[in-house]
DNA sequence: TGTACATCAGTGAACGCGCGTTCACTGATGTAC
DNA sequence: TGTACATCAGTGAACGCGCGTTCACTGATGTAC
């Protein structure tokens, strides 16, 4: 038997119907064709209904772009969590990169939505997408300091910042790869990923002196 | 006076308006907004004329994107050349990031636009973007090649290609935050992506051993 | 060199389409007595 | 518990807009004799 929905259950049922149809829209492709009418259409309403629960097309866009990407990076930000319980700091630094890889392997439709979105300055999702990039690097800094990374003064602020950065954009163009077909084993993407920390800690012992004359040393110690 | 214009002439000056108007409202934002009416309005004829010169709104977009992408691959293709004409092997190593680096900084417009349509399989600037994309990930293993770096079998060159998606990508994200104002010294920015290549390089000496392995004979070599 | 015709670059007006949004309305649910 | 009215979720039809594209046409340029 059909339950008697009371109205605020029938509102916020057709309200979630909306919502759900918008999302499936917007991550199985171009968001441009995510229309008022399309998605009415696909939540099996009518027209004019999407005006009763949203103000305009921008305002569910919004709505929905903060939702999707607030859920991209609290799963993202479970991987420091795992990573803590790693046993060995190599194990640690491995399971910082693998958890990440794993999330966005395993959303491609939201992680492909994130990157076509960042760069559109007149997109609704482009806000909630560069939001949504500065708290991930904030977060990946933090994990830097964590890790002993030098962090005072704007100088080292700014290369942690850098760091972050470049981590952040390996990891997805690996990521890329692999969804790609490119590099199918997640375990090489991996490998790959520490090398570049072998590369980005360097910046734990700089302290005045510049890359040129750091690498001399390493250089030289590794010959020695 | 007027030169007389013959037939020809004036056709492909309106072309080129056309053209010329199209390539200022693709690189000032939203390509969505780069609609025929909009572009034939811009050049100063009437709407129906740019049906004379195109045959749709894709067919233009596909013309300008090829010259849009191509002219962005010839500049970055300028660094290799720049790079060899350095005196050390460090300052070419430099160079080697200095200069895609100036290139882009050079061309914000155009480094955007690449940015933007990279992602979006429907756009007709898409398949000139990946199709660049990848060109540019060939020359850099091709670079990578010329380097050293070992380059036999598939697991080899997936490794080179990798190398080379991390430095391109490093590369672009550290010239989007210089261009955002983040880091306002390109040399710092340089000595980021050197220190990367510290990262990446040890790859050179990979044979058969894992990250892990060849990682811990380098730390024990420094502290020797 | 002049005349008659062919070619062709460019035009204004119109078409159909999908879209975002509004409006007067309907019928079911809630509430006061 | 029943009745009269108020509220409100949802609707169908319509509006205006910008867009991609087409079409019959114009007037200048080219060509054949």
């Amino acid at each position: 038997m059909s339950a008697p929905l009371t109205r605020r259950e029938a509102k916020e049922r057709t309200r979630k119907r909306l919502i759900d149809a918008a999302r499936e829209l917007i991550l199985s492709g171009d968001e441009t064709r995510v229309a008022a009418s399309t998605v009415a259409k696909r939540a099996s309403v009518a027209g004019a209904t999407f005006y009763e629960h949203f103000r305009s097309r921008d305002d569910l866009l919004k709505a929905l772009a903060d939702d999707l990407f607030d859920e991209l990076r609290e799963k993202l930000a479970t991987s420091r969590w795992e990573a803590l319980a790693a046993p060995s700091s190599e194990e640690k630094l491995r399971q910082e990169f693998q958890t990440p890889l794993a999330v966005l392997a395993a959303n491609p439709d939201l992680f492909r939505l994130a990157l076509r979105v960042r760069h559109y300055p007149s997109s609704p999702l482009g806000d909630s997408s560069r939001r949504f990039s500065g708290n991930t690097r904030s977060d990946v800094v933090e994990e830097l300091v964590d890790r002993g990374y030098p962090h005072d003064g704007p100088e080292e602020r700014r290369r942690l910042e850098m760091i972050a950065d470049v981590h952040i954009a390996a990891t997805e163009v690996l990521a890329l790869g692999y969804l790609a077909g490119r590099y199918p084993d997640l375990n090489e993407v991996v490998d790959m990923l520490v090398l570049v920390t072998r590369g980005t800690r360097l910046a734990r012992e700089w302290h005045g002196r510049s890359a040129l004359e750091l690498d001399a040393e390493v250089v030289q110690a590794r010959n020695s």
